[in-house]
DNA sequence: ATATTATACTTGTCTATATAAGCTGTCAAT
DNA sequence: ATTGACAGCTTATATAGACAAGTATAATAT
């Protein structure tokens, strides 16, 4: 994976927003210094500028320049995808997986069909992980992951990142998913595995899917409500919805 | 409020998608088509599509064209900012908004200081508001509008469309917010007005911003559980969290 | 028949240039 | 002291052109 220009200019500003360097509330040099700096013309560093306001790490203002925003974005993130050992690794928690089950299948779960009745069945990899942070039960995880394109997954995977696995080992390119935000009631089964006292979870299912479109991940994770949190940050469309 | 071509062409194309025009799965005229299609140069077009890439509503693939994603972008959306009577009108449900409270205070409520805790105490405008779906209370929404840059705010606004006064009437350009989505335990009084049998509510909290950062309102919207749902759509992040 | 090459598409990236428009301070006229 | 014109910043938008790189198909060589 090659980097442009434009992601080089990006994350370094990002990283020099991040390490303090360009502060909250300051005004980070103008684009015309930035394009001397980097070497390049204005579109470029435009774009890259363009990437950061839309994650909400800087706010343009036109005639004055780039503010650098307050952006404590810690808590439990479900906007983007990001993946549980990516958070961990990031936001340094003391957090652990414990794979529950992990074996392939024929077709879809039953429990599946339910949040996801479009889905045809089809062959796939069943996966269940229980999350823990400083020792206690966070997120149950359920991923389906299809077959073709994933035909195997190694235990030590599923204990680490299967990101990590499907974009580094598989070269494949993860690029979307589309969310849903529930509160469910739930079995004593779950209620068990979770270690709560409220029959009620958050659910977030999500379907996950590669840069060509091609669907390969189904996710149910149950959430304990009393530590369920989500920071989002979220820009005005100028397109109807 | 002058469109660009650039908004004219995303809006032109997003329009052709909900219509039907562009189906779910076919793949949009290629860039150079769009070029003398809109009579612009290709940059225009590239940066239209980019939007709508970045909105869901389109996958561009490289060498291949961009396609048409499957959006059902139902549900209760709290990802993007858009106001209720927007959803009301843009989704066709049977909405109603009934004001229980409008009154000029002093400083911040007590409620809002253990969400918002940094706020400063400041003058402003409190607004509480029973959303009703099918003439069932579905949210309530406890509005605190900071005085500058908010002096007044009519009651008829108030039963309408607070974002239309404050875009159309006060002429200011409303950018982003922060959104944080929990599970909270609400009191007899909150249950009462929301109807609902359990003492849990979704509690959405945010903080809205215009476009020179200064902040104008701060949002607890409380959710019957058993109605909540939101829907999300998620592009991987070229930049770490 | 199979494999390779050529080609004509597609999107991705970058450059250079121009004009418009918002913000701020300066300076002069009133 | 206030107003107004202006210069010099800033970002916003648009254009034209060039080359790279991925995809698909057709022609060609083996």
């Amino acid at each position: 994976m090659v980097k442009s220009k434009t992601d080089i200019i990006a994350q370094d500003i990002a990283a020099k927003i991040r390490h303090g360097q360009f502060k909250a509330g300051t005004f980070i040099p103008s684009e015309n210094q930035l394009t001397t700096l980097y070497g390049t013309s204005r579109e470029t560093v435009r774009k890259a500028l363009e990437r950061l306001n839309s994650l909400g790490l800087i706010q343009k203002i036109r005639g004055k320049g780039s503010i650098v925003l307050n952006l404590e974005r810690y808590s439990f993130p479900i906007s983007g995808i990001t993946s549980f050992a990516e958070l961990n690794r990031s936001l340094g928690m003391n957090a652990k997986t414990k794979v529950l089950e992990l074996k392939k299948m024929e077709s879809l779960p039953k429990f599946f069909k339910e949040k996801f009745p479009k889905q045809s069945k089809q062959e796939g990899i069943y996966v269940e992980r229980l999350r823990l942070i400083e020792n206690e039960p966070e997120v149950l995880d359920c991923d389906f992951l299809f077959t073709p394109p994933i035909k195997e997954l190694p235990l030590k995977v599923a204990q680490n990142s299967i990101y990590n696995y499907i974009e580094n080992d598989l070269g494949l390119e993860i690029s979307y998913a589309t969310k849903e935000v529930t509160v469910e009631r739930i079995n004593t089964d779950l209620q068990k595995k979770l270690a709560v006292g409220d029959n009620l979870a958050v659910l977030v299912a999500s379907h996950s899917f590669l840069s060509d479109t091609t669907p390969f991940q189904l996710t149910l994770s149950f959430h304990d409500p009393s530590k369920f949190k989500f920071v989002d940050f979220a820009r005005r469309q100028k397109i109807k919805p």
